[in-house]
RNA sequence: GCCGACGUAGCUCAAUUGGCAGAGCAACUGAAUCGUAAUCAGUAGGUUGUAGGUUCGAUUCCUAUCGUCGGCACCA
């Protein structure tokens, strides 16, 4: 394949050629940025650093990294569009991300989404002149002078040292380390999404600039896909699903505090229900501690001095008391009650533990984002040999919930020490850390790291589920603590009659109720499966006089198997109660009519489905019920 | 908490330049008794989030406040 390279030489490029290959045969400064780019078949060159290596990788339109730099790309055309919409605009950063790109600017003059037409057809313009992108390197001083009227781009240059790399796009000129394709011409499927405040730099103190959003894409196929699936997010929303399926509600007379509605608690309790009994099955011990303890209690496991300005306290007989925004000291109270024998552990202790901590406004978003949640909290007392075995229990635990019973996938990741702050010897640190590592590697897992992520007094690790529209979520964790024991002096005896410390674990599944129910909601788009359904047989009398008795004694029966069963016998045609069943999304519609009620029959028809299946009564019940108790009865193995 | 947008009937949304606050669905009443995604007619429903201000007149403009949404920061 020949490409042409910047300074109009050809080269023939064949797969397997390296960054070696391209030096030999070009300019040594111009061929440490030489990649030959393969699109549909047609290849293109840009710029690239020559990796240490020197191997070249023949990028596809399939690999990950073509499109970060499309969008990187897309980036500094947004910026070109708005230094010529707004002159005077000042620029921060303007990444690729994971589904498109941003690029933060303190704007010369407010702008608000209205004005993304205006700044997308200046883009389009800008894209299809095909202006050269063009790298040059220059000297600190060199990229100070030029970039003197930017004090954020200053900042950045004052920060580096070396050659400093500028990209360049008609009157657009970029502090930035590339790489990008030869022209602005490759963007041409792209659409700005939304406005929002960023802090320069990422910190609070900072001022805020204006962040815009964006994506970008191969072709308009994509895009258009990627647009209708921010449609189906919006749609699957469990704020609008949760009120129109009447499952929750949050009142404004208390921001972040959800009540549960009749139907939200069914599917509630079930889960609960469900949790409690796969946990005894597992070794685990139920308690449950006070909401409201005294601010000693919280003075001698840290919160106070860590946590204070987002717990809920309150004065009773003039005595201080805070309402609990974890579940651990009340945990290790109950530890403390009864002395321990190394032959009694592990101590598997769980607890649906209800907590309030007050989060920012800001930061508050329907069930994902609340102040009051009930964690389906465990700690787990064990010896420092019993570690490996019990978080390899967690994990299998995390499994059977997280595939078996919810089919959801998840990715794990382990955080280890953070640099600076962190309690206890390196040591404690590698030896835990590798105990977390090794009982995921020992069940033929894999795992990424986060370095520096873990609390300070221990690592952990985080399980980050994905939803059917792509969206991650942290739900469960494990995370070894190293310093509760030592403040709340947990004790047992081991072999040798010597008082010691156990180890302790903290983990969740779910995570919160109520965050795990939203993310539920938002998987299942509301429609849920026959054992968590609030109602799970809307029964439907042709007739609401003369099919009703045989409705009623359908209801019965199915209430008596611990079926949800309910009655629509309103004044109304039946295909507008098929619909309201439909838009329900209960499970299974039932019609009865003469047939049915003679031949002691149902007809039903599977939500979502046009499909009208008539059989007994009693196989029908049969067979929702073993659809329900093929969960519920489920355990680990 | 910060930046920006928004707040109208139970729900979803209209209301021209500042000039009588409206529709669909839901609810209620009546008729129709009907076999798989909306039968017809009627009735009722509002201090336009709240509190101030400007104005002859405010859903509309201004200020404050509460809340929601998109992000940021936060999530020990």
């Amino acid at each position: 394949m020949i490409i042409t390279l910047p300074d109009g030489k050809t080269m023939n490029l064949k797969a397997g050629t390296t960054g070696l290959d391209v030096a030999t045969q070009i300019s040594p400064s111009l061929a440490k940025r030489v990649l030959a780019y393969a699109l549909d078949g047609q290849l293109f060159d840009l710029y690239w650093p020559i990796p240490k290596d020197g191997q070249f990788k023949l990028l596809t339109d399939k690999d990950p990294e073509t499109l970060m730099m499309l969008r990187h790309d897309a980036s500094h055309l947004l910026a070109q569009a708005i230094i010529a919409l707004y002159p005077g605009t000042k620029f921060g950063v303007g990444p690729a991300i994971d589904e498109g790109f941003y690029y933060d600017m303190d704007l010369s003059q407010p702008i608000s989404e209205e004005d993304f037409p205006r700044i997308e057809t200046k883009m389009l313009e800008l894209s299809k002149q095909a202006f050269p992108i063009v790298r040059k390197e220059i000297s600190k001083q060199d990229a100070l002078t030029l970039f003197k009227d930017d004090p954020y781009k200053t900042e950045m240059i004052q920060a580096l040292t070396g050659t400093i790399s500028i990209y360049t796009q008609g009157a657009f000129t970029d502090l930035c380390l590339g790489p990008h394709f030869i022209n602005t011409s490759y963007n041409q499927n792209f659409k700005l999404l939304t406005t929002a405040g960023a802090y320069w730099r990422g910190d609070s103190k900072n001022k805020q600039l204006t962040r815009i959003y964006g994506t970008a894409f191969f072709n308009k196929k994509d895009l258009d896909a990627y647009v209708a699936m921010l449609e189906e997010r919006k749609k699957r929303d469990h704020r609008k699903l949760g009120k129109e399926l009447g499952l929750f509600m949050i009142s404004d007379y208390g921001p972040g505090f959800p009540f549960w509605l009749n139907k939200g608690m069914i599917l509630r309790k079930t889960l609960e229900n469900f949790w409690i009994d796969v946990h005894r099955a597992a070794g685990y011990q139920l308690v449950q501690t006070p909401t409201m303890l005294s601010k000693e209690l919280w003075e001698t496991s840290g919160h106070w001095f860590n946590y204070r300005d987002n717990m809920y306290v309150s004065e009773v007989d003039e005595k201080e008391y805070a309402i609990k925004p974890m579940n651990c000291p009340g945990s290790m109270l109950v530890y403390k009650n009864e002395f321990y024998s190394y032959k009694d552990l592990p101590i598997r202790m769980g607890e649906l533990g209800n907590v309030h901590r007050h989060e920012a406004s800001g930061a508050l978003s329907g069930l994902f984002r609340v102040r009051n949640f009930t964690q389906d909290d465990a700690h787990i007392y064990c010896t420092p040999e019993q570690l490996e075995s019990e978080v390899r229990e967690i994990v299998k635990l995390f499994d059977f919930f997280y595939k078996k019973v919810f089919h959801i996938d998840y990715d794990v990741y382990l955080s280890t020490r953070p640099e600076n702050k962190y309690i206890g010897t390196l040591e404690t640190w590698a030896k835990s850390e590798k105990a977390l590592g090794d009982a995921l590697t020992g069940m033929g897992k894999t795992f990424k790291i986060n370095p520096g992520d873990g609390a300070f007094y221990g690592p952990k690790l985080d399980f980050k589920l994905k939803d059917s529209v792509g969206r991650t979520w942290q739900c469960g964790t494990v995370q070894l603590d190293m310093n509760n024991p030592e403040r709340f002096d947990l004790t047992y005896i081991n072999e040798k009659n010597e008082k010691v410390r156990p180890v302790m674990l903290h983990r969740v599944v779910y995570g919160s109720l109520e965050r795990f129910i939203g993310i539920l909601i938002e998987h299942y788009a509301g429609a849920f499966p026959t054992w968590l359904a609030p109602v799970q047989i809307k029964i439907l009398p042709v007739n609401q006089s003369f099919h009703l008795d045989y409705s009623y004694a359908l209801k019965k029966a199915a209430a008596a198997i611990g079926l949800r069963a309910e009655v629509d016998a309103s004044n109304e045609k039946l295909g507008y109660r098929i619909r309201n069943a439909q838009v329900e999304k209960v499970p299974y519609s039932v019609v009865i009519g003469d047939k049915e009620r003679d031949g002691q029959l149902v007809t039903y028809r599977p939500y979502g489905s046009e499909e009208q299946v008539t059989i007994s009564m009693e196989s029908f019940l049969q067979k929702v019920q073993k659809e329900v108790t093929d969960i519920t009865h489920l355990r680990i193995e």
